[in-house]
DNA sequence: TCTTGCACCTCTAGTCGCTAGAGGATGTAG
DNA sequence: CTACATCCTCTAGCGACTAGAGGTGCAAGA
């Protein structure tokens, strides 16, 4: 059983040191034991945990929805429906952030493709900018 | 001439009062003049530099790039390049934030689809954020 | 054995774009 | 004149890290 150190745990899962040690600072992650030298050890298990947050993270989950996903993960005979429903409200949360963004990219390419090139008086970037009624009505 | 209060400010740009006295603070509006009392006092250009400053806060401009399209604006005879760089790099990080999102509800769809709605040792939400080899290997 | 040099430790403070709250002054309507 | 809303400044907090200071541990080469 060789002891993991915490830049071992760096490489393999992809988060960075002081991300480790930030999420076991807000208890996300368990404290390791230390080596003589007071030096964090990890064993699998962390492993594992370190890649379902840096996973949860990725898909944009919050901080507080991976800690109640990791409790779950933690109690396997508990219903999933709570797993269920903080997947389900990322989920909209993802389609209504793409719908903005949809609304947004539609306006940012009137904008870029009537700027003409000239000076600023003559910009379409600036002008819309300066006044939202020119906008394609975008909700926003 | 009436004085603007930044109550009113507020209500006709839409951006909250501490907001306003925060762009103030970080130099993208300028300190106003103030009544006898020391409260702040806005005329008209206030407001449209406010409009502008909110418009483009929307359209997810970061600060920084706001305080550049100013300078811009507040100088017509410049080419407007600059803009127009800003404006395209804006949506190309919309473009890209929009793939990845939709990738992103590709694999939440899987997810919370394949939810049995049993208990957490068979939720396909807790198994695929616990192995990302479970995914659809969208780009994360 | 010594030394070099990297990885580790803790702690504090900074990032971005606000937002909240304390504690007090001013302005306005009845 | 009294409420009460609005204004003022100042500091601290949010989320999720990130950066840096100042120090210790450890493994490998000379």
């Amino acid at each position: 059983m060789k002891k993991i150190t915490i830049g071992e745990a760096s490489r393999t899962s992809g988060v960075k040191v002081p991300t480790i040690r930030y999420y076991e600072s807000i208890g996300l992650l368990p404290e390791p034991n230390r080596s003589e030298g007071n030096q964090r050890a990890y064993e699998p298990a962390d492993l594992r945990r370190l890649a379902f947050i840096r996973h949860a993270r990725e898909l944009g989950f919050e901080v507080e929805a991976i800690r109640t996903l990791l409790t779950l993960q933690d109690d396997p005979h508990q219903s999933c429906a709570s797993a269920d429903a903080i997947a389900k409200a990322r989920l909209i949360e993802v389609e209504q952030r793409i719908r903005s963004l949809m609304a947004l990219k539609a306006e940012l390419e009137l904008m870029v493709e009537g700027c003409g090139h000239g000076r600023v008086d003559q910009c379409r970037v600036i002008e819309v900018l300066a006044d939202h009624g020119q906008c394609s009505h975008a909700r926003h």
